[in-house]
DNA sequence: GGTAAATTGATAATGAATATCAATTAAGGT
DNA sequence: ACCTTAATTGATATTCATTATCAATTTACC
């Protein structure tokens, strides 16, 4: 990703948030900008609100932690962020990106490192696989585990 | 499923059950027994602790709802029930059937019913999309989440 | 029956997420 | 710039499912 593609879209980015919160009557405040710079310019995917309220408070030591939670969910209500829960009892937050399509995860039980993909093959058979049990589909979760290989294991992606 | 064939499931289950606790050191109790006789009796699967609890309170309000707990995990550490949790916060526990293989879910936003499903070519599908990826898949989740039909609506599968 | 170790159940503690609420701030009209 | 109003913030309390604690009880074995 070039810097020209990355500087719009940051700037669509930032579109989308402010007509939702025009749309909303919700108000542009520093703390919501902080954080949306933090977010979105944190190279690191799936990041948990902890982790993003540590790096928020480096910023800006007077955010709570409160203020974080609430403003990750507003980026996932206006279409800027998915909201994901592996199964370590903790919520992430991931940026939508360009084409906004779902896609689902692959996670090393070892290092802890998530691989993400989209296999359209899995979308139809899961479709077909609903149908079959007279099922309208409307979501679904998908993740698998396993080991991403041998030399992994020494380290420690989680926080 | 015959009776036969379901009188023998229960002795099967009790000789596993037995078995763990033998190798383990651990002991048969009054609750373990109770605790044992409620769930695999239970005919709706993919019951709550809690409502677990509140049935096992009924023949014996003594048992505490940590035992529960306890025993619902030890049910599952011997193979004979599978952990599951679905989006709502609360931990549920199903039999193992008698082939003992996985199997995923998928459940209706409306009303709350379940139905479980075993599919081969999702399995395939998922272990090539692993191999793809590099990875050793070890387990996967799998939920889909959609309408059963258009009656349902007015049900409620919830406790 | 006696002994050691496992079990139980009442209760406290945990931890992530949300609710509360007084003080602050943003936005629009004047 | 001032006023008014409603949204926002952040410190704190609360919730809720689950786990930890621990003295009292029960089991298994001799
Ligand atoms: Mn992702
Ligand atoms: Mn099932
Ligand atoms: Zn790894
Ligand atoms: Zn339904």
């Amino acid at each position: 990703m070039n810097t020209l593609k990355k500087k719009r879209s940051k700037n669509e980015r930032k579109r989308v948030l402010d007509s939702y919160l025009a749309k909303k009557q919700l108000k542009s405040t520093k703390q919501r900008d902080t954080i949306f710079d933090v977010f979105f310019n944190h190279t690191d995917d799936h990041i948990s609100v902890e982790e993003l309220y540590e790096i928020v408070k480096k910023r800006n030591p007077k955010i709570g932690f409160a203020t974080v939670y609430r403003t990750l969910k507003l980026f996932k209500e206006c279409g800027l962020a998915f909201e994901r829960n592996f199964g370590d009892g903790r919520t992430r937050y991931e940026p939508v990106t360009f084409d906004g399509e779902r896609h689902d995860h692959i996670i090393c039980i070892d290092c802890g490192k998530i691989i993400c993909f989209n296999n359209p093959e899995v979308q139809v058979l899961l479709q077909s696989l609903a149908k079959s049990n007279k099922f309208e589909l409307s979501n679904y979760k998908l993740e698998l585990y396993g080991n991403c290989d041998s030399s992994c294991e020494s380290q420690d992606h989680s926080s």
